[in-house]
DNA sequence: CTTGTAGGCGTACGGCATATACCTACAATT
DNA sequence: AATTGTAGGTATATGCCGTACGCCTACAAG
């Protein structure tokens, strides 16, 4: 008999995304989202629990929205690359997002279907047992630090230093690194780093 | 002339941490600190600009304890897992602190110091230019991903599928996955992953 | 046309960070 | 010993926040 629900959680995710999109992460509030949509603050308790899933559902928006499927007719590398890749991509579009993404992590099934392509491939590329295990968690743990280090301020350089109070003088191997890093893309950094995982990979250690 | 100050920021810094360690991160505010301290809240404040600061000054007192120095006579890996080890167990003391530590990364001189000691190791192991770059960033980004997936909640399992309302069946791998993960332990896991990220370095790509 | 369910809103409470204005302890000066 | 100016500490207040509670009302089923 009741009234007819107007409004879907999309909706709200997308509300949500859009406030974090152009205010940042701190802006998200439930009454900037409620306003977003048009509603009053208590309204959207009818839809939510509380301010933690709203979170939940801005960070399923983005990663749910990962395509997982791989690239026939290459290396498993290769395919890999692929589905870390997008995953980067996808919370590189939003990177006011990245905390958000630590947070709910373990409640997304987008991260789950993610992690469930990639096991995918390892097994395929002959991965098995505890080994399979570990290098899944390798590469999660790797794609998770970098996409931080990429998009929470820089890695290194002067900022750093005057920031801290301290001499470059006394960092010399970071001076010079902050020198490359200038010269070294963002993207060679990513993919270079992960061929670094990859390449640590089935190999028998030397 | 004036009245000498009585508090020191590491003062500061370990009632935050106190807070923290006992109440969690969601507890720390400007109020809690300053009862820690038996001051008003507005005391605080002839110390620390703000609550970010504060949050700083926490980051700092754990990460700049990490010993920096490496073990003599034992190959660049070996050094390298010692120092990625010993900035794991510092944070791994006061799980709390990991989303913290992501916030105020870039203007930690402790981050600073370990950076600057592991660039020194890669150096010796004949690693130069773009390379050591990469393989830093590398290092670092396996570091923060792992202790997140180590602190912020179970990586997968059970659990992750009823929050998320998915069946179990749909996820064999992870289930699979979940199984084994019961079995490998957290040092395991961190130092397996770690062996990776170094057996990709300085071998050639096969 | 009635009716009960549930949507939407207004209000209110306690807690937060913090700006402002004040009182006061204290060390340097007299 | 008295004076004085700097800076430490506090009280108060503003404007946010999340959210509990209670009311009114739109709407579909009967």
């Amino acid at each position: 008999m009741p009234r007819p629900r107007s409004l879907t959680q999309d909706q709200i995710a997308a509300a949500a995304l859009a406030v974090i999109d152009r205010d940042g992460l701190a802006a998200l509030s439930m009454r900037a989202v409620a306003a977003e949509l048009g509603m009053s603050a208590m309204a959207l308790y009818r839809y939510v629990g509380d301010r933690q899933e709203v979170e939940g559902l801005v960070v399923e928006l983005v990663l749910g929205g990962v395509d997982v499927s791989s690239p026939p007719g290459t290396s498993w590398r290769e395919r890999v690359t692929t589905l870390v890749g997008r995953l980067r991509d996808q919370v590189g579009a939003h990177p006011h997002i990245v905390p958000l993404t630590m947070t709910h992590r373990h409640r997304s099934a987008g991260v789950l279907r993610w992690s469930e392509a990639v096991l995918g491939i390892l097994a395929e590329a002959g991965l098995a047992g505890a080994d399979r295990v570990v290098a899944l968690r390798g590469l999660l743990s790797y794609v998770i630090g970098a996409v931080q280090l990429e998009h929470l301020g820089p890695l290194s350089g002067a900022g750093t230093t005057v920031f801290a109070g301290l001499a470059p003088a006394d960092f010399p191997y970071m001076a010079e690194t902050a020198g490359h890093a200038r010269l070294v893309g963002a993207d060679e950094e990513f993919y270079g780093g992960l061929a670094i995982v990859l390449r640590g990979m089935c190999d028998p250690l030397a």
